[in-house]
DNA sequence: ATTACTAAAAGCCGAGTAG
DNA sequence: TCTACTCGGCTTTTAGTAA
């Protein structure tokens, strides 16, 4: 907060309006209102180019799709931890995702923790859910839920995770895993339970599903 | 969004329930979860612990008062662009600013900006308010209202700023004066109009006013 | 296990300045 | 005017390692 930097810019150009329209907006006037270099301007400018978050004409400035849909995703994480959202509910369809789901899902130290916290023993594998709302993914970001702490064997690091109780198809219980480590990948719910939820529920690549994420 | 910083590590305690309780974490988790070094994650603690956003104790982590501010803060800012809130309500008591207000409004080329945009010619002085809810303040920060642009005499540069329409007391018009240059100052609201408000409303320091920011 | 120091490399900043 | 390049200096990162 204390140091001006390249979202502090995203932030004012989104709110000039410059998710709707083209801005005028010279890098001296940016260099000014961030308490930054004219050159340093220029130079963030450059990069957001490069990195398609800004589109550039005739020195006006327009934000892209792509930056407003991450700036909406930082504003729900936000969100989602300072206004708790009780019930939020997903709906996707079933993907096959690349199948590690059931190696981590295997882990015996994943497992431990699992039936430690959350009471069940999971099915090894998981159920992939292309979620239909993905800017609301961004609305699980928030402290409940159980922690399932990172661990280490011999020079592997397997990462931490928050389970968030859910109920699949307003049915089966079960839990959505959260990794802690911060993905940008598709916009893909993992679910587990103790059930094989595919023979379960009967559910094949492209069915339909609702996961109610319970608060219990 | 690309790269990992110092906000997404807050963020991740945030999510974590750092805001209200010690939360186990060692820095080589954090730097696995944001893909940084083990280092990186230990002189950003140290840097945090510094700056007083987190507390630390027997390897556990809390995030401060100041920090939770400074994150509700950002969180309100962002929601100000994304849920037009049609008319947020301010409420305050006057207060003596610097008197540097008074210069600015003085500024030919202000003067003519403001008169073109919001239909009047100010009265030659700020109102300065101290508003009783500060963080509610970020919510001005989106794109309705006039812009007034920047402008250089000699080598001297004045930035731009944002005028919103507002209410004062429910009965005069006037406008409250965002500068664009990011300040995290006292949560002073500066308000012009084309009258001395504080003769034609009876206004001393410490009066009660209120602000209605209308939406044109 | 941890955390955090040192030192060297990598990256970033802004003055000067060209186009 | 404006934007954006170069380059010296400063800052940040990380590997190695101590405690």
């Amino acid at each position: 907060m204390q140091k001006k930097s390249l979202l502090d810019l995203l932030i004012g150009l989104l709110s000039m309006g410059g998710a709707e329209k083209f801005i005028t907006l010279s890098t001296s006037e940016i260099a000014y209102d961030l308490g930054i270099s004219q050159q340093t301007a220029s130079r963030w400018l450059i990069e957001f180019e490069k990195d398609g978050l800004i589109e550039r004409k005739h020195f006006k400035i327009k934000l892209t799709e792509k930056a407003t849909r991450e700036l909406r995703a930082l504003y729900l994480t936000l969100k989602g931890t300072f206004e708790r959202k009780l019930h939020p509910v997903f709906t996707g369809v079933v993907t096959s995702g690349l199948r590690d789901g059931e190696y981590y899902i295997s882990l015996a130290n994943y497992r431990k923790q699992i039936k430690e916290k959350l009471g069940f023993t999971p099915f090894p594998g998981t159920l992939n859910i292309r979620i239909d709302e993905p800017e609301n993914r961004m609305l699980l970001e928030r402290e409940e839920g159980a922690r399932i702490r990172s661990f280490e064997i011999g020079k592997r690091f397997f990462g931490g995770a928050k389970c968030l109780p859910a109920l699949i198809n307003k049915k089966i219980r079960g839990a959505v895993i959260i990794p802690n480590r911060t993905h940008y990948g598709p916009d893909i719910l993992e679910i587990i339970a103790k059930e094989n939820l595919r023979k379960k529920l009967n559910l094949k690549d492209g069915s339909r599903v609702t996961i109610d994420v319970v608060n219990k």
